[in-house]
DNA sequence: CCTATATTCTATTAAATCGATAGAATATGT
DNA sequence: ACATATTCTATCGATTTAATAGAATATAGG
């Protein structure tokens, strides 16, 4: 499952998504939109930053507002991001590998080749959906 | 990702099913050959059997083994046993639903409709192999 | 330059979950 | 009766998750 960080940062893209581009949006008006609480939402927004998705300006009619557009935030990155491997075993993970301590061979283990086609179906969606089909499906 | 007790579970299980049938396996020998902690394993056994997976025999010259067939155990079951939803959010889950409590309508939430295209696709594979793929994998 | 406004940084905390262990109770074959 | 094994109860430490508090820093506007 996704953590509740990674559904927080979905809808505050998401909110961000559907504001005029390059204004500010104060945390709390965010918060308040999202229900997202408000302390928590500050650090989600400054991860979001520093990942080059969304900026900010300090300061008297600062706020957060969108960097990147829309097409350009794909799924997979911001559950990376938040919630860590897409990949349901670490040795099947492209981001985060890790080998079994206990496995013989990689090659001939069954689980691991059912959990690559897992991770392959997963990735063909959440690396080619982005903010921009959330947003779109919300019209 | 799986819980450990998940892939420790599946280690079980693919040992159980490579031995011939209806013959008790001690626990320890299970443990040493899967590498899973002794007591960590019984716990697993014992959730296994009470699945209907796996049967035990207890005293002198016991152990576990197999009860259903191998291609009757649904990777999808073990999954929701020992990790849980294999949804990636809550309102997306067949066997662990739940609404979102700031959620104004689910028909109309973009991520939603995305994370159930992932569930579908995630249980075309899990809910069709069985430990009989992974056996015959291995082969 | 001062002040109000906002983000940013540092730190701490409560609760839940995960992985693992210990020991007593119960059942079974010989 | 005894040795062997599973079963039950309970607890424990470590880690992660979710959330909060408060100080520091930056900026617009008068």
């Amino acid at each position: 499952m996704l953590s509740k960080k990674t559904k927080y940062a979905f809808h505050a893209l998401t909110y961000l998504g559907q504001q005029p581009p390059n204004q500010p949006i104060l945390i709390s008006k965010i918060a308040n939109h999202t229900k997202v609480p408000r302390k928590f939402l500050e650090s989600i927004l400054l991860d979001l930053k520093k990942a080059g998705i969304l900026t900010s300006k300090m300061g008297k009619g600062g706020g957060y507002y969108l960097l990147k557009k829309p097409k350009d935030v794909k799924l997979a990155d911001v559950i990376r991001m938040f919630t860590g491997p897409i990949a349901l075993l670490p040795c099947v993970s492209l981001n985060y590998y890790e080998p079994c301590e206990e496995c013989v061979s990689e090659a001939r283990c069954g689980l691991n080749k059912i959990m690559v086609q897992v991770r392959v179906e997963t990735l063909k969606i959440l690396a080619k959906k982005s903010l921009q089909d959330i947003l779109k499906a919300e019209g």
